[in-house]
DNA sequence: CTGCTATCTTGTCAATGGAAAGATGAGTCG
DNA sequence: CGACTCATCTTTCCATTGACAAGATAGCAG
């Protein structure tokens, strides 16, 4: 291990989205993530400034995975509903983040970008806008519920298919 | 003042759903809430063992309002659910913690009691689980995203009411 | 070879959560 | 009244943390 790790933001922000999903943001130690990644406890300063520099870039990172996802997912409501929540379920640091203010630098212009990115991606699925308010709220209900263990299963796609068709009732 | 505050458990728990609202779970500080109570730092930890004690009673008393907020509402689904919004609105501190595992003591009895006192009232309102879980990830999601600011608006319950009747559809 | 700059380290500080042990006072029972 | 008991609160102490300041290192351009 040289004097340089190399990567160091890459593996500080894996370090911390893993971290953040096993133990909750609140448990989340800076130092730790130093430890982890082999570096002094002060290298995360440099590339994040503090603690809520080093969330912000994990939640940027989510709202740019999600957007892909989205797209991914295509015109289908349903199917944009699901890929949300697969998304939650399979990124749960990076959700568990991403719509906790209190923990980022809102106004990160990288962030901002990050959001819009995804939003633009939920927006034209739907007719209008109570109609896609209504989407992003369903979808992002239950994949906060199923995550806090509120709503349990055996398999998430299967418990959310039906609550999502629910709101957006797609022919097959 | 006197040697002993008297109510310094209700004085806590006040104290800390306050400062969870402004600045959120992670920022909250222990020894803050001693100060203004008036306490010393280690009062809190004889009634409420530690940091998560705290929250855990936050918690407890916030799925009790939520369950009078939902029986006070009655039989239509809709009213629940704004209700559900309404609560989450006029009591963040307490709702931020309630859903977040991560920061409670999951297996507390008086927790657990509360949980199951909301989820009664919310059981029920919807004719099968499909449409019971539906309206509760619509309000639940509505709701999350309204505090997190990515839903906003002059006026909670009349941005929340279309979004709600499009799931439960009751006339009037 | 000589700077230049980003990257990382060492040293330090106040604040925090938590544990241990002791002080206080309210109520109870003789 | 007086002694006992117990919940409540204080004082003291420690390891850990986030943040800052100043210095060390190395890659890179000239």
């Amino acid at each position: 291990m040289s004097y340089h790790h190399g990567d160091l933001r890459r593996a500080m922000t894996a370090a911390a989205a893993t971290a953040v999903a096993e133990r909750g943001p609140a448990a989340l130690s800076l130092r730790e993530l130093a430890r982890i990644a082999g570096v002094s406890h002060a290298a995360p300063a440099h590339h994040f400034g503090d603690k809520a520099g080093v969330l912000t870039a994990v939640a940027t990172e989510g709202y740019t995975l999600l957007a892909e996802a989205l797209q991914e997912a295509g015109d289908d409501l349903l199917a944009a509903g699901i890929a949300y929540v697969r998304f939650a379920v399979d990124h749960p640091g990076h959700f568990a983040v991403m719509f906790d203010r209190s923990l980022l630098h809102a106004d990160d212009a990288g962030l901002r970008a990050a959001e819009q990115a995804s939003a633009a991606a939920l927006a034209g699925l739907a007719p209008d806008a109570d109609a896609s308010r209504a989407a992003w709220s369903v979808a992002h209900g239950f994949a906060s519920l199923w995550l806090s263990g509120a709503i349990s299963g055996p398999d998430v796609v299967a418990a959310a298919e039906p609550v999502l068709r629910r709101m957006a009732p797609t022919p097959g």
